[in-house]
DNA sequence: GTCTATACAAAGATAGAC
DNA sequence: GTCTATCTTTGTATAGAC
């Protein structure tokens, strides 16, 4: 019996794998990442990775469900806390996007793209409708603005937190911008954003 | 001489390639394409590819060129024209890239995802300081909000005119969001967009 | 210029010893 | 559980006939 349980020095194997094809998968995407480099960046055996999960596919898969979770899971109970006006909904969305995104800034470019490229991957994960257009919030804002599609909302409130982290690689490829001035005004947004949907939920169409 | 040509009819080999590859790189990205794939769609034999173009890389360069000129060439003229108001440059930039976004959809998402993945390739294609920071829009910006940062500004009016069509895959899968309603929406936010990004220009940071 | 055939390399997967 | 060796498939690129 060589196995141990040694939580400090070394994990599990299959752990070892995990962590190495997060990485891997997260930064290369699906198609450009080879197992022998999930395998060699988790320091074991390339079979072994076949011996755990049955094949790329799976392990992709296992992968790909927390990376969603962490994306979409982390706003289904602000919006639904019946607790909460509007305004705050909206504060803890920004607050904990932003926190949660200044530690894996590529989450929301590589979730979005892999979804795209394979959406029957993806499928009913996430039950939308329920989580989103039947939300608490969505009846608030609709006392609000019952004449604002939810959709316009969500896109511009999802859109004001995330867009800055799926532009970013131009801007810091294409010279401008390092990361510090990044942290920066994301630190910036944080309080803005709030302001600025506030800001654009007064605003009423002309043609209404 | 077996060369015909025909503008009627069927195009040269080397265009057929090219439109094919578009077509195959678009849809599934660099990594996950392959070259048969390429071949077969162009109706031609696969040895031809590397006839024309040195290798699949070679002829990707050249796709993503285009591609790239055309989501970020479309803003330069409007940027730098002095002869328009901030106002107008905005409304021409929402019309713009709404209309040309309904014809490719997933263009957003494919070269932000591409550029991510190799901002090597992409490199200095484009030299956004002199394009956007020097930029005439800009200028007018700092007149009106000298004391806020032309990035904000950037990202907000880029993320409210591109975010929905990088989550749109998303919603159209999970079930909510049909190709119908979302033309819907996008005619009104080309209405909106305007509008809120000028009240988003009225708000005032509570800290400075 | 175009095709057939094939070389060559890479990548996913498995068999079988230990 | 882990390793070595190997099979199979796939994908890029080239050689050479027409």
């Amino acid at each position: 019996m060589k196995k141990k349980n040694n939580p400090i020095k070394d994990f599990s194997t299959e752990e070892k794998i995990k962590t190495a094809a997060r990485e891997v998968f997260t930064q290369k995407g699906y198609a450009a990442t080879r197992t022998r480099d999930i395998a060699e960046k988790a320091n074991i055996n390339l079979a072994l990775l076949n011996y755990y999960f049955r094949s790329k596919e799976k392990l992709f898969e296992m992968i790909m469900m927390e990376k969603v979770q962490k994306l979409f899971g982390i706003i289904a109970p602000i919006l639904n806390d019946s607790q909460t006006s509007l305004e705050i909904k909206i504060q803890r969305m920004v607050d904990q996007y932003l926190e949660m995104l200044t530690g894996q800034p590529d989450l929301p470019i590589f979730v979005l793209s892999e979804i795209r490229n394979h959406p029957e991957r993806f499928a009913s994960q996430f039950n939308i409708k329920k989580m989103v257009l039947e939300s608490h919030l969505v009846k608030q804002l609709q006392e609000v603005r019952p004449d604002l599609s939810p959709f316009h909302f969500i896109f511009n409130l999802l859109g004001l937190i995330l867009f800055p982290f799926i532009g970013r690689p131009v801007l810091e490829t294409t010279g401008k911008l390092n990361p510090r001035v990044f942290g920066v005004m994301i630190e910036e947004r944080r309080q803005m954003i709030p302001l600025w949907i506030k800001a654009m939920l007064e605003v009423k169409s002309q043609a209404k």
